[in-house]
DNA sequence: AAATCAAGTTAGACACTGCTAACTGTGATA
DNA sequence: TATCACAGTTAGCAGTGTCTAACTTGATTT
């Protein structure tokens, strides 16, 4: 099974809570997405029979291996294109709120082909 | 009831066979997304109660007014991302099904400034 | 120890959007 | 005229992903 727009945010959501605390529970997890508690543990059970997660004994959530490499690549989608954006004169939170839809939906080749352009841009923008 | 991609894609199709000919029919909307008949049919019917198609006695299919409008905005979308994308490089059919999809998710302020960074660029670039 | 609170799960519902199978209705054809 | 082909619909199913209500469980508080 391949990862639809929901499953990627939630291991997007997991990967930056991550950074910010040691132990990730569900109930952050669903606070940060706006989702309710029986949402995220459905989603969390889909996500561990699938390997992209694991829970520890004390109800802590890690990414795998693999949910680890889809969340970083969702992440960095996410920065590098509300970051142009806004490049581009958009304001943050519409720049924020379009990277967010457009992180799931973009390949791998156009995103390296704008990450490419973007940084060809900016050389020319601060010359 | 706001449209999801599904049903901008159907506007989207049934806008883009206007243009090749006079009578647009359910299956060639099928044909044209690769969804079986009962699909078509199903979703036309839920476009109509909210007033986005009309269908006329033979079976011809045509847009409301807010029906065009919505149809036209994505295909902008559809053309101006695509093009984008190409012009970055991305080999053609990438970017047309990077735009297919992105053309549902993206804001109308952030396409617009797409839009005006690419008339900058295509200048510079032709210059 | 009993009550309370917070995290998580289970059960059941609903919306969306696809599907197949089977039916209707109309127009062409043998 | 009888049959056939084809457009469209109806009925019912499946998968995804959300929700509320109600339950379990473990820790804290009184």
């Amino acid at each position: 099974m391949s990862l639809q727009e929901s499953g990627e945010m939630y291991l997007e959501t997991i990967y930056v809570l991550s950074k910010e605390s040691s132990t990730v529970l569900a109930i952050d997890i669903g606070n940060q997405l706006g989702y309710s508690k029986p949402s995220v543990s459905r989603a969390l059970g889909l996500l561990k029979e699938s390997g992209y997660i694991e829970k520890s004994d004390v109800g802590g959530i890690k990414l795998t291996k693999t949910g680890e490499k889809i969340a970083k690549t969702i992440y960095e989608r996410h920065n590098v294109l509300s970051t142009l954006f806004m490049n581009l004169g958009v304001d943050k939170k519409t720049a924020i709120e379009d990277a967010c839809r457009i992180e799931h939906y973009i390949s791998d080749k156009t995103f390296k082909a704008i990450k490419a352009h973007m940084t060809k841009y900016s050389k020319q923008d601060a010359k």
